[in-house]
DNA sequence: AGTGCAGTTGACTTT
DNA sequence: TAAAGTCAACTGCAC
């Protein structure tokens, strides 16, 4: 019987249980589907389309090495499934479970229910770290560790030719009918993109991994890189993981000490990126609403367009901000904190719902991925119930991670002519002072940001305390909350620590975090 | 040399 | 990987 092999978010032939699997049963028709009405849905964008096209081209070719490419179909997967059923008669499908958006989740149960009508089985293999049906957090991160101790599956060395691809089923007809993609500064995907980023970082580029992380100019070169190709899935993460373990383990503890922290704390990172995306894994609807219901009618979704408008076009006339978005804009990515202080401006200073500019990040980010993005949406807006709210105060944030201001005079060219410190705070200049230095078309700030965050602060706390908001905080801990933070907070009062005995790691500081 | 004091630092609490 | 506030201990200096 044909084993169909559909290829979402893991576009690579290595640790491919999938494609392993279906080939040890029988003959294998490697699947992708350009699905429109995916790319119609407000999260989805070109850029991820151009990153997408490399891993398939890249992933087009190991299948032909091997006899048998990749077949790109273009419509409603449904659709697909019934023509490939029509041209070959019964099959076998197989794929990895997908924690996606409500659309493909949609999707997903759409095609088991036509498996299920045409006697056609359906094999979903789990992947990352993520657990399906999970029905409570204890004992996560052991199975976690489990998976991430699996033998890697070697790829199938011959793939029996299947089918001569049709002219309409090339990648090169697929890409015909997507929207032309501009170049741009963004990473660019593929397995030997992948797996060059990885060695990179784990050889050298990691080496300051921990103190370089935060700063926007630093970040660029010391954080891994690797988001983009573990979303779409040119690695997977238990090749990340076994790789880091392995590099760890070959330094030198003596000579190498700060190096094996530094990848140690990484280990950490990985750990927590299936834990954000099991969050959306076990409760899709973290998607659109609130965590807490309690902040359901705090912030009106699609008021005050006009400071979304100024926040996403990098406008808002706080430096810092503006840099740090239309870095963004150009490169596809930003590193963590930015993401954080961007939201909270969003959310806190702007006092804009979390949806509409969850949307535009989602196209922004090369990396998307639906588990960590609506995760960190939540928290960093303060709508999770289970997380201390963190306003950022981004003048601040500039001065710690930019206190020269060159990051903010590259890519706010504005305000290249401001010397000094006020290049932080250009408003305590006067008008003809910012004419003088060039900085007459930079927007005065739409908020005043000590003032906003403020309020915010002072609304959120309100809300804190309304009757019934402990109990409802203390059932979405209980649901998502990582088992060591949740322990520390069920233990009463913990008793002070000293300095000395703080968490060690980044990984100890990661996890409370989560509490 | 000891005292007073302004300013700094750091641990901890509150929002 | 929040920020602001509080408080006590500490520091440097003038007298």
């Amino acid at each position: 019987m044909l084993q169909v092999v559909w290829f979402k978010r893991d576009l690579r032939v290595e640790d491919h249980a999938p494609l392993t699997r279906a080939a040890s049963c029988g003959p294998v028709l490697p699947l992708y589907v350009v699905e429109p009405e995916l790319w119609r849905q407000p999260d989805m964008s070109a850029r991820h389309w151009s990153f997408i096209v490399d891993c398939l081209r890249s992933l087009d070719h190991a299948l032909q090495q091997r006899g048998q490419g990749l077949v790109v179909h273009r419509g409603d997967i449904v659709s697909v499934l019934g023509d490939l059923h029509r041209a070959w008669g019964r099959f076998a499908l197989w794929s990895h479970q997908e924690t996606g958006n409500g659309w493909t989740f949609a999707r997903d149960r759409a095609v088991a229910a036509w498996c299920r009508d045409h006697a056609v089985p359906w094999t979903e293999c789990p992947l990352h770290g993520v657990q399906r049906g999970l029905t409570q957090r204890t004992g996560w991160s052991r199975a976690w560790e489990a998976q991430m101790a699996q033998t890697i599956s070697t790829p199938p060395a011959q793939l029996p030719v299947v089918v001569a691809t049709p002219a309409e089923h090339t990648l090169d007809a697929a890409c015909a009918q997507m929207p032309p993609v501009a170049p741009n500064r963004e990473q660019r995907g593929g397995r030997a993109q992948a797996e060059a980023c990885l060695h990179s970082f784990l050889e050298t580029r990691g080496r300051d991994y921990h103190s370089s992380m935060s700063s926007p100019i630093s970040a660029e070169t010391s954080c891994s890189r690797l988001s983009p190709h573990l979303a779409w899935g040119a690695l997977s993460m238990r090749e990340v993981v076994q790789a880091t373990r392995a590099a760890r383990s070959a330094l030198d503890p003596a000579q190498c000490g700060g190096h094996r922290r530094a990848l140690q704390s990484f280990l950490g990172r990985l750990h927590w990126h299936c834990h954000f995306i099991q969050k959306l894994e076990s409760e899709p609807r973290l998607e659109f609403d609130n965590l807490h219901s309690a902040y359901d009618d705090l912030r009106p979704e699609g008021h005050n367009p006009a400071l979304l408008e100024a926040w996403q076009t990098g406008r808002t006339g706080l430096p810092f901000v503006d840099a740090c978005m239309r870095y963004l804009h150009n490169t596809g990515w930003l590193n963590f904190r930015m993401r954080a202080m961007l939201v909270a401006v969003s959310s806190y200073h702007l006092w804009l719902h979390w949806r509409a500019p969850a949307l535009f990040l989602a196209r922004q980010f090369t990396d998307y991925e639906p588990g960590i993005h609506y995760s960190q949406m939540q928290m960093q807006s303060g709508t999770t119930g289970i997380n201390t709210p963190r306003i950022y105060n981004p003048v601040k944030q500039g001065r710690d991670h930019d206190p020269d201001g060159q990051f903010i005079r590259q890519w706010v060219p504005e305000l290249a002519g401001i010397p000094g410190e006020a290049v932080h705070e250009p408003w305590t200049l006067s008008a003809a002072l910012r004419r003088r230095h060039g900085a007459a078309e930079y927007p005065d700030p739409v908020v005043d940001h000590l003032t906003a965050a403020r309020r915010a602060r002072q609304q959120i706390w309100q809300v804190r305390k309304q009757a019934g908001y402990r109990e409802e905080a203390d059932a979405i801990q209980e649901r998502h909350g990582s088992r060591r933070s949740g322990m520390r907070q069920c233990g009463g009062p913990s008793p002070r620590k000293r300095a000395s005995e703080a968490p060690a790691t980044q990984q100890a500081f990661d996890w409370g975090l989560e509490s």
